[in-house]
DNA sequence: CTAAACAACGTAAACGTTTACGTAAAAAGC
DNA sequence: GCTTTTTACGTAAACGTTTACGTTGTTTAG
């Protein structure tokens, strides 16, 4: 049998009502009574449920995160910042990862309904419509994380993607190199997709680098694979290149992998910069020049918003995340 | 506002029990009545309270999930699993990174009985003396992840790993190698630590190898510095070396940056083998032999165990799952 | 044709809290 | 000393469900 507020209020010889008040610090009630009963409790080994708070306080004290891949190493920096947050707060996190699966999608939506949960972070997917018009019936606050919604003002937390490709190409060419190519992701991908793209042909037209479709090559996603299909692709079809921009670090990888296998030498013939600067940008052989994003303090920063939102019921503004190029040594310097 | 049970209920003219009745598919309603609620249920865009149903049903459809480290690649995997069943049994996962911290755990664990978790999953870590006789008083399911209990009878899903050590160390024998070093992990580690070790010891006794202190060290966890840190310590007390034996893959890559730095080619010099057969083993440079468990199988399995015991209470057998060599090309064939 | 069984509901208690309201005694104000 | 305020509680309603039990009307059995 658990034992509830019942049982600490009949040993104590008071009133649920003032055990209540004590738990929650509501005046009322004396130091002596406080004293006898947290004694009680203590012996009783009382926990207060917090369902039957729930019920009342209307909060769940819970978060549901939505993510598109739990597995890519770039989710787990986020939701570490997420939870910690959360945790900060007195809440925990539901995961649900979505495998990019709009019906999945939805199905979890409706369980995190029905759990009643505080809030909502929606991560490095694309909100539809049918999530959008869910979610505002819901009536529950909602953070995009590295994304964004382009017809509805949904708070978000990202990089400006088309800059950080920017400044990565920018930093291939100043460091002397011409011939650049690209392996892009997901083209579909409105947000680490053209974007990315799209910053990458802005360095190129800004210092006057010709730069045509055998340039660039983009696949199915951002995957290690992506990355050695990828410069297969563009060493065939771009025979000068002598240094690319990989939309991902895992591409990166991909593409290291490769020239590895090919006997290029990297960076002496073959200069690569990555993106997302994960933990195994370091690992790789070279380390991994890569353009960083802070995930960890993004994942944080949401989970703020969303509590200021729960909290003070202000809207919040969007935050752009300063990116920046962490320098190892896959780049050659010219 | 929302709507409630009792909405439906008026607008379609019937009690709140019958909708009830209707939502829970029990016995006691006509077919035409439910029509009529279905139909209102839908204008209305009406969802059940979990938390109300959970009051009643005791039941919160929410496990937990104790890890020590989020951002370890280990984890997503094992997590993934989890994520799976527990959604499979339409319930979901609270993730709860403890960071190996004591009192970080413990207010973990109260957190989880206020929220009338239904199970808990403890991965990565020894069980306490106080872990246990909280989640003992707790009177919830909980199947151990990747760990172990000494003192108690604390179902577990684990693979042996002295016996995967000695697998490894055995592949790197039969493959001609006698000059084998290892680089543990933390020692202190009861489950990945010590018993790694042993592995490794009792095949190299097992083939009459000879084998000095000086040809293990051990470092402060499984990290990547950790190896590249520990293979420049074992190199100099045991410069003989020809193969290592990794505790962990990202130590394996870590000895492999190091060899990379000094000029040790890999595997021709040096054969390196793993241990976790993370998906940054095959990014890396030569593709790294490992040994592989089938982590996302171990969570799915360990979740499936705590579903058991909560649905059929019945008491559940632990697992020992199988492990397997993986080849790839950092190990030489003499 | 009547008693028994059953189908299709409605009523109300229960789950474990919080909280508005009421009340008695003590403290304060004049 | 009497009113007013304050303190320290207790009572009971509410949160949104599920479910045991009761009730009515209809079907079935004998």
């Amino acid at each position: 049998m658990t034992i509830t507020i019942k049982d600490v209020a009949k040993k104590a010889n008071v009133s649920i009502a003032t055990v209540s008040r004590i738990l929650n610090d509501k005046p009322g009630y004396s130091e002596e009574t406080k004293k006898k009963v947290m004694q009680v409790i203590e012996e009783l080994g009382y926990h207060p449920n917090g369902i039957a708070r729930g019920l009342i306080s209307k909060r769940s004290h819970t978060i549901g995160v939505l993510v598109p891949k739990l597995s890519s190493m770039l989710m787990t920096e986020f939701v570490s910042g997420i939870e910690n947050i959360t945790h900060q707060n007195g809440s925990s996190a539901i995961i649900c990862h979505t495998e990019s699966n709009g019906k999945k999608t939805m199905q979890y939506l409706q369980l995190l309904k029905e759990k009643q949960i505080d809030g909502i972070i929606f991560a490095s997917e694309l909100l539809t419509e049918d999530y959008y018009q869910f979610v505002k019936k819901m009536e529950i606050p909602i953070v995009l994380l590295s994304t964004i919604s382009y017809d509805h003002p949904v708070p978000y937390v990202r990089v400006d993607d088309q800059h950080a490709a920017y400044s990565a190409t920018d930093y291939l060419i100043k460091n002397g190199h011409k011939n650049i190519g690209m392996i892009g992701g997901n083209k579909e991908d409105m947000v680490a997709g053209q974007p990315r793209i799209d910053g990458y042909l802005q360095a190129m037209e800004k210092h006057n680098l010709s730069c045509t479709d055998k340039q660039i090559v983009s696949g199915h996603g951002f995957g290690f694979e992506d990355g050695v299909d990828g410069f297969r692709k563009l060493i065939e079809q771009f025979p000068e290149v002598t240094a690319v921009f990989a939309a991902s670090d895992e591409i990166a990888l991909g593409v290291i992998s490769v020239a590895y296998q090919m006997g290029i030498k990297v960076p002496e013939q073959l200069s690569i910069i990555g993106y997302d600067n994960l933990s195994l940008a370091e690992m790789s052989i070279p380390p991994l020049t890569t353009v960083a994003q802070p995930l960890k303090q993004m994942g944080e920063k949401a989970t703020e918003m969303v509590f200021d939102i729960i909290n003070n019921n202000k809207t919040v503004e969007s935050r752009i995340f300063p990116h920046a190029i962490v320098e190892r040594d896959s780049v050659r310097k010219i």
